[in-house]
RNA sequence: GUGGCUGUAGCUCAGCUGGUAGAGCCCUGGAUUGUGAUUCCAGUUGUCGUGGGUUCGAGCCCCAUCAGCCACCCCA
């Protein structure tokens, strides 16, 4: 007996097992039912894309496009082509090919796999699943405050708590510009306490230097100029305006100023939802607006806001609060003799018309190894046929879940009695 | 991409300074012949992640490799 050479699945990349399910079903259904409610509509894109489609609207210089996308060259004809990282710049792809704006604004959202070659971790993997949700045309902050009330509601219904709202404004691309040379000019001031790592950001990425955790600069980077104070009138009012709308609605939210997002194309407002109960992957979900990234994209000028939530660490947190799910069937059926194994699969056929969820056990087995099946299934109900039954036309039912007498009744009685 | 820890049955893990593998759970069957989840009895489960090396002998030591976890980085 030679053994065969198995596989193992790629580096992260991961089966989503059956025992698991029944939790992302829950989670999907919750999220589609609370976007409903929103008049998001759904849209389906494509996972592959055109590399220079993550170029222009990501961004040349972010890690993402530099060094964590999936991309090849077609061999048939030598188109580029990535694994889409995000779905952001497909969505507006498709809105700007497909004219989905013609008519006024949209809102949309979708759901599917994206894929980042990135180092793996427990709540980062490098297939990974979203749930995004893009605005169109609205100009407004109330679209703003309209995702984050959103997304609040989508974690109370998933039984999600604790979660903080980190938000923030980062200004338009030339407010942003100017605070940049600013700030690059702070440092410069101080270059004496940047270490290496600052050094090395301060031309590509100045904006995460506050961010550090080193010791020795956490003083001077305190006294840092905010970007709030380079922001021009119309981008403080949208962002005031946002705080305001926030507040009525009974949000609590944190103004995280050193907040900044990895992608290019956000600007004015930004935010994050983030946990403490998933080690450094606390962000559950993160978005912004990105006025100019339509017309980057070849479309008409056309404003935007939109999110992304992770939906694995949405799962692990679901689970980190004991939240669960099952898809265990109504009935169980038990048949125990020969002609009650030929009568069970019609019966059970009937039993599903009647729109009962129904395992017929095969295989056959004495009363005990299939009354403990029927255990195991999870079923509310067993529902035994033998010879007893065969020979009255009836049908016992009994309760597994709860203590109940078992009863014996007619087939098409068994419907009231079990939906009670 | 960088650093630290880990990898033994389907799952959770034990395995002494190297002497050819164990527990619990699970699973299968049974406890007067039609009844589960409790109890009792019996039984099955393994290329000790993979490939090399040292040794009379490796789950244990060494090297490589793959995978997982944690952190940096980045993001959802």
């Amino acid at each position: 007996m030679s053994q065969q050479k198995q596989f193992q699945s790629i580096k992260g990349f991961y089966d989503i097992l059956p025992e698991e399910t029944p939790l992302w079903f829950k989670l999907e259904d919750i999220a589609r039912k609370v976007l409903s409610q929103y008049g998001y509509n759904n849209i389906r894109m494509p996972l592959v894309e055109p590399t220079e489609l993550f170029v222009r609207s990501v961004g040349e210089h972010t890690d993402i496009v530099e060094k964590e996308m999936y991309a090849w060259e077609d061999k048939l004809n030598g188109d580029k082509l990535v694994l889409r990282p995000e779905g952001t710049a497909g969505c507006v792809r498709a809105v700007v090919e497909q004219n989905l704006t013609y008519n006024g604004p949209q809102r949309l959202w979708y759901i599917g796999p994206m894929f980042r070659h990135e180092n793996v971790q427990k709540g980062r993997q490098r297939q990974f699943h979203q749930v995004g949700c893009e605005a169109f045309g609205f100009d407004g902050p109330d679209v703003d405050a309209e995702q984050i009330v959103l997304l609040a509601r989508l974690w109370r219904e998933l039984g999600i708590t604790d979660v903080e709202l980190q938000i923030n404004s980062i200004g338009d691309a030339d407010e942003r510009a100017v605070y940049r040379q600013t700030l690059i000019a702070y440092f410069e001031e101080h270059a004496d306490l940047l270490d290496e790592d600052a050094k090395r950001r301060l031309q590509s990425n100045p904006l995460r230097i506050l961010d550090t955790k080193n010791p020795r600069m956490q003083a001077m980077c305190e006294a840092a100029p905010k970007l709030m104070d380079c922001l021009g009138d119309a981008s403080k009012t949208h962002f005031a305006k946002l705080c305001q709308l926030l507040t009525d609605a009974g949000i609590a939210y944190v103004v995280n100023h050193r907040l900044v997002r990895g992608l290019d194309y956000y600007n004015r407002t930004v935010f994050e939802w983030v946990t403490t109960k998933l080690g450094a992957q606390g962000t559950i979900a993160g978005g912004g607006r990105y006025d100019t990234l339509v017309e980057k994209l070849g479309g008409k000028p056309t404003t935007a806001c939109g999110f992304a939530i992770g939906l694995e660490r949405v799962f692990l947190l679901m689970q980190e609060y004991g939240v669960t799910a099952n898809d265990s069937p109504d009935i169980y059926l038990v048949n125990v003799g020969e002609q009650a194994e030929v009568k069970a699969f019609n019966i059970a056929e009937a039993l599903r018309n009647d729109g009962l969820s129904v395992v017929l056990h095969t295989g056959g087995g004495s009363f005990k190894s299939q009354m403990k099946k029927a255990d195991r299934s999870g079923a509310r109900y067993a529902a035994i046929l033998g010879d007893d039954e065969v020979a009255s036309g009836e049908i016992s039912l009994k309760p597994l879940l709860e203590q109940g007498d078992q009863q014996r009744c007619q087939l098409d009685a068994v419907v009231g009695k079990i939906k009670d």
